[in-house]
Parts: structure tokens; C-alpha cells; sequence
DNA sequence: GATGAATGAGAATTCATTCAT
DNA sequence: TATGAATGAATTCTCATTCAT
């Protein structure tokens, strides 16, 4: 139960990284046992089931970027820079940990329905951040108000989360990070020409 | 083999909402042969294994897709007006099936490699649709050509996909078609105010 | 679910040897279907689970038993032959199958209350054929009537049982048909010496 | 291991309660443990394993049992009366306590080989009180002679044992100290009516 | 082509027991 | 003595697939 007990994250980054290699489902919780270096009955000291594990990993990493985005945009003024910063620092720490991209990008697309549910209650928090930027954007009428906000963040959330999976597609072989600009000036912009 | 059989596509239409009802991985095939009207065993006369039903799904639903929106697209002119349209059309045929709408957005992000790879390539074709109106688009110079290409599919891509995603979540409640202008407002011109 | 079908019959049998020879929780599915000649999984295609295996071997066997033993006391006029009939019949039919006795007396006093009220309604009418005959012998004088004929019934099976598990315990090794006079004896005369 | 440690009796009477409302499989030493505010592991620096804490308990009880027996019965001069009173001190040491009760006649009835044995090895001592009474009403010739001892003690300890069954199974819902009477007429004097 | 009875591989989870503290 | 975190062995059942009819 003690999340901060060493066991606890053996099992957190073993689990990433044998769920990043062989997928979810062909993940044996012995697999992940092994890997984390405690006894398969171990993990259910720490964990409900195996599904426990896969949502505990992303609410665990979930926290830690929503504390580094809200930090890093914080020390940007305007809507469009903390914009920015968001896509910067969402490829930035994706690039920095190749095992949780394939997870997060592949493994937690799970369709069963009560899994779902725990995993996007656990997002929710991440695309707050993005609610905050377009609200500010709005209010300081740097960005448009004559569209729904929720679409305004299904445009920007679903832009970088595309990008993200067409990168781990593509076994990860190019810089993400380089496309940071490109996507925000595409987003803030908009596809036309304006000469 | 021949896919006009009426067993064919009992299968594929008794697939989809079997599918849509409980998810992939609780739709065992004799499920589904019972929805279909046939025995377990003829499945495989058709199929070569469960996963297959689930890509000949997508592959049947995306080539009626790739058929109607060309058609629609054809008689715009301008790349932002086929835009526009691709927008209208995906929406619309999604809504037009509910059960459709669960299994591509739900069902089809499946993590095993094989699977996503084939229906990587299903998606393809469809995909090309967009490259095709971004291409016009920038030879017109009516999109920007500052920007990878690559990078504005993902965009509209994306957001399209988002923006069904969030749709099929929230039960499908609300209407989609009605936001094609919004989002397509959003994509062509970006978040910025231009007063 | 048809249980005329061979392999229902060949599974019963196998469960029977199998069971008796290990006990039941050391009989593992897997041995039931090896001593059965079939596979596991067709275990499944004739019992909801392992315990219904061993709930339909007694139901199976008693139904076989309340036969066999209504037929015999049918041809007795007075309710004490009726009784020693009975007797007779019991140890007769258990003596002949040393397997069957070891499942009765010892592996189907199961502790868990689903499994043990199940076994009870297959017994009831078993303990129903000594009602019929106490009440038998009521009602023509043979029998006391100042006592409450369930205490009768519950003597009756009571010595019966104990001697036939006391017999499985010494391991079968003696007749327990020979005892089944003095048994009756007992139970009619009672323990007083009436010289 | 010294036996008049306060934590083994803790153990002792957390356990009949553990048992007697889970079950003796459903009761896991860490409930016993529990109940007995004990640490799990202190279980095993007074009982060998988890089948020992059964074979304890029983032994335990049956002490208490046969030196209480064998106290009342030293008053009564017949072994007719002898029996009555030993029917008597059955049905009330059981009354007393229900858990226990459902203990001895459901959770002991193991059908365990090596634990079967060493509960009837505890369960001699008790068998063998009968087998006085017994022989004492042979030799005083108040009972039959005729009959194989053991027979009789086979009736006698079947009818106890199925009635306080019966009354467990019937959720101890009436009294059983009230048929002890009955019992004992019936087993003295048989079934036949004797006007 | 069509059937459906039979097959058998495969994995999460529990819990009695141990042992370092 | 007493603790309780850690261990790891052990087994039912599901369901995709086959193949004799």
C-alpha cells in the first residue's frame, strides 16, 4: 500500500518496461515479477490485479507530467507561449522515456469499458492543463471565442497525441521534439496561407 | 471465399454489433456465428481467424468510406472546401453507424503489432485522402508550404479522430455533423483571434 | 448437456475412480478427463464445474440407488421386512462399488454450504423411502408411535451410514452385507436383553 | 508451545468461531490470526501448520468432553442409564456451544486421508466410553448379548451423531437436549411397539 | 459448403508458510 | 517470543480453432 516503498517502484518500472516489449495482454504478471525483482504473490501485495498495475503506472507518470507541464508553462505569460510550452514539454519527456511512449500511446488504448474509465479519469487532469491555456487565451482575446472550447482542446490534444503515435509508428527514428514549433504554429494558425 | 455470399456478410454486419455490444476481446466467435446465423465452424470458411473478422470488418467499412468521400470531395473545388466536405463525410457516415462508430474508435486501437500494423495499412487509403487535399492545397497556395506536410495530416487526422473519439465516450449524445464547420473553421485558420 | 451421451457416462465413471483414489481436492480436472479419454475442455461441455462433477456422480448414482431399492422393498409385505430390505439393499449396492462408498462416506461430506445443500436435496429422497416405511409401520402397530418419526428416521440412517463408513475406514476388509440382520435386529429390538 | 499460554487459547477459541463461519477452507490463517490478535507468524510457534490448528481444536474439546462424560456417568449405576446420561452430556456440551457444534459435525467430516486419521484417533477416547457402557450392560446382562459390540456401538454413536447433524444443518433452531430421552427409549427398546 | 462437438494450450491469483528483524 | 512482509507453488476454466460427418 505504501507507494513510496522501493517495492513499489521496482514493480512500477519493471511493469513499464515488459508492458513497452511485449505488450499488455502477453505481459504475465510473472513476467513483470521477474523483471521488478520480487515474487509473483509481491505484486499483489502493492497492486489490486494486473489491470491495478497498468493504471497505476499511468497515474504515477500522469502525475509527474502534469507537475512538470504546470510548472514549466507557468513561467510563460501569454496563452500561445504556455501553448507552446505544453507540446515542448509533452514531447519532451515522451522522448525521454521510449518504454512509457509505447505504453502510453499503444498498451492504454484498452477497450474494455471499466478500464477505460479509470484511465481517462486519470487524463482528466492532464487536459485541464490545456482548458486553462485556451480559457486564458480566450479571455486575453489572443485566441478565438466564437468556437467551443471543448473543441478548441480536442483540436490541440488530438494534434499532439496523432503526432505522438505516428512517432512510436515509426519506431521512434526521428526527433519529436523538432516538430514542437511546427505543430504550435500549425495550431495557433491555423493550414492557410497568409502571405 | 467470395465475399457477395450472403454468409459473408452476415458475418461482417453480425461482427460489428456484436463487437460494438461487448467489446473485441469478449466476443467469442461462436457469439458472433450465433448473431450471424451460421455455425462456429463456418466462420472459418470465410475468415482465417477472429482477427481477421475484426480487419475484413474495417477493410469492408473503410473501403464503402474511401469510395463515398472521394465521390463527395470530387465536386468541391477548392482544397479547404474538400476539406470541409472530408470533415462533413467522416462525420456523417459515423453517425450513420453507431455500432461502426464504437468499433473504430474503440475497438480497432488494438496493441498486438500484427494487428496494428494491417490495420495501419487499411487506414492508408483513407489517410491518402487527406495528403491528396493538403497537396492541392499548398500547390494553390492556399495552405502554407512552410510546414511538413506529414505534419498537417496529423493535424487534421487527429483532431477529426479526437473529436469523434470524445463523441463515441460521451455515448454518442450529441450531434457530430454539427461541428464539422467549427472544426473545420479551426483547422484552416487556427486559434488565433484575427479581428 | 445430453446425458445419454458416451462421454457424460465415461467422465461420471472416470470422476468416480479418480476422486475415490485421490479424494476430491487432489482430484485435479485434468486427471478426471485423462481417466475419462477425453480433453479437458469437453469436461466443460457436460458440467458447469468441478463441484457439479461431483454433485452429478451422486445424483447419478442415487437415482440409480432410490431405484434399485424402492423396487426390492416393493416386494415386501410388513414394514420391518421393508426395513431389513432396505438395509440389505444399501450395503449390497455400496459393497459392490468400493469406489462409490469411498465417495459417499468420505468425500461428499463437503463442508461448503452451496455444495452440501446441494447434496442434501439429492439425498432427500433417499431418507424419503424411510419415512415412507416408519410410517408404514406406525400406522399397522408394528412400530411405537409415542416417538417422533423423524428421530426414527434419523436412528435409522444414522447406524446405517456410521457402520458402512466404519467399514470404508477399516478399508473394506470385511463383509458388511453379512451384518446387515443383526443391524436390523438391533433396530427393531433395540439394545435390551429380552431374554 | 507451552499449552497454558495465553496466546494459545486466544488461537484456540478464535479459530472454532473463524471456522465455524467461514468454513475450514474458506478460513485463512491470517483470519485466524485476526480474530486471535495475534501476528500471523506467532500462529506457528504454537501449531505445526494450518491442519493442526483443526486437530487442536478438536483435541482440545474432546478432553473437555470425555472427562466431563466420564464425570457424570460415574454416578449412574446401570448402563442403561449410563447411556442416558452420555446421550445427555452430548446433546448439552454441543448445545453449549454452537460454534463448536458446526465445527465437529460439518469442518471435521475432512476428507484428507492423513487428517481423517488423526481425528479419529482423537475420537477414540470418546468411542471408547461407549464401548464401557457397553460392556458393561453385556456383562450385567441388561443388554442383548447376541449382537456384535461393536454393532452397538456403531448405532449408538451413529444415531447421536446424525441427530446433532440434523440439528446443525436445521440452524440449531429447536432443542436438542429435549430428545435425549427419545433417543435413548429408542435405542434401548428398539422400534417395535411393545404394548 | 455447412455443421458443431471436441480439443487443449495458457495465465491470474490465493494463501500457507518462512525468516529477518 | 513476536512480528508481518515476502514468497512461489499450484490449478480451474475459457474459447479460438479443427475436422469428421
Amino acid at each position: 500500500m505504501n507507494k513510496d516503498r522501493p517495492k513499489y517502484r521496482q514493480i512500477i518500472e519493471g511493469a513499464i518496461e515488459v508492458i513497452a516489449e511485449n505488450g499488455f495482454h502477453a505481459s504475465q504478471v510473472s513476467k513483470i515479477a521477474k523483471k521488478a525483482n520480487v515474487a509473483d504473490g509481491t505484486i499483489y501485495l502493492y497492486f489490486k490485479n494486473k489491470e491495478d498495475i497498468l493504471i497505476s503506472v499511468f497515474k504515477d507518470k500522469m502525475g509527474y507530467f502534469v507537475d512538470e507541464t504546470m510548472n514549466a508553462i507557468k513561467e510563460k505569460e501569454s496563452a500561445s507561449d504556455k501553448l507552446a510550452m505544453f507540446i515542448y514539454m509533452h514531447y519532451k519527456l515522451l522522448s525521454a522515456s521510449p518504454h512509457l511512449a509505447i505504453v502510453t500511446q499503444l498498451e492504454l488504448r484498452q477497450s474494455k469499458p471499466k478500464l477505460r474509465h479509470e484511465i481517462n479519469s486519470v487524463l482528466k487532469a492532464y487536459l485541464d492543463i490545456i482548458d486553462l491555456i485556451v480559457k486564458q487565451g480566450i479571455e486575453e482575446q489572443d485566441f478565438r471565442a466564437d468556437i467551443n472550447p471543448k473543441l478548441v482542446r480536442q483540436m490541440i490534444f488530438g494534434t499532439i497525441d496523432e503526432s505522438v503515435t505516428t512517432w512510436v509508428m515509426k519506431s521512434q527514428r526521428y526527433s519529436l521534439i523538432d516538430q514542437a514549433d511546427d505543430i504550435h504554429q500549425l495550431l495557433v494558425n491555423g493550414l492557410f496561407n497568409n502571405k
